[in-house]
DNA sequence: CTTCCAGCCTTTT
DNA sequence: AAAAGGCTGGAAG
């Protein structure tokens, strides 16, 4: 590819010094376009989308000091087993995680983390458990960087209904009816 | 059923 | 420092 002659962001004056190089890989999937996004800790981002401006975007709002480079063939190992953990949501992934976000965040995500596929949680339980409130859950969800990994969508309303996801409420009734065919289990109310 | 508000965390001004 | 807002929940009108 060309080398892009990337400008030296004129607003460097968040002289940190470590301008952040963010690799990803786009994917076409079951519930459209996914992109995945890896620092050198581990995998960072993964967003849903139907376009792909709108990923790119949405990656870059996300970490807005962050330089993102396309890089399909480095990231091909992660991005086929996120697809399949998508096709079979019983195959957990283990790929190393970069979860960046405050204390309260990290620890809903861990949390999240152990529900297992096919299981839904309600965000005033899951309060309960971290001793926060619903709301503060529900924010930590929202910007939870790590759809699918980080199963936000096992989270739902008090009376078990789909209230809210951020990258639509279709895709968090798809994963979970994938889920739960999985788990076999019919199950009939 | 619709509206309102409380309580908690992040982000933005 | 202050205010608004978010994938809520529960009480009130």
């Amino acid at each position: 590819m060309l080398d892009p002659v990337r400008p030296r962001p004129a607003d460097a004056r968040k002289r940190k010094g470590t301008p952040e190089v963010l690799r990803y890989a786009i994917s076409p999937c079951p519930l459209g376009l996914l992109l995945i996004a890896a620092s050198e800790h581990g995998l960072c981002a993964l967003l849903f989308a139907n376009d792909e401006p709108a990923l790119l975007e949405e990656l870059q709002s996300r970490f807005p000091s962050a330089v993102t480079v396309r890089d399909q063939t480095g990231l091909d190992d992660w991005l086929q087993a996120v697809l399949a953990q998508l096709e079979d949501p019983s195959r957990s992934t283990d790929l190393p995680l970069d979860l960046r976000g405050s204390a309260f965040q990290q620890r809903v995500w861990q949390a999240l983390q152990a529900i297992p596929p096919g299981q839904t949680m309600r965000y005033g339980e899951l309060a309960a458990n971290l001793g926060s409130h619903a709301r503060a859950v529900a924010r930590a969800c929202a910007s939870n960087p790590l759809g699918l990994l980080v199963p936000c969508h096992r989270v739902v309303g008090a009376d078990q209904a789909l209230t809210g996801y951020r990258w639509g409420v279709e895709r968090k009734a798809a994963l979970l009816a994938a889920e739960s065919r999985q788990s076999g289990a019919s199950q009939r109310s």
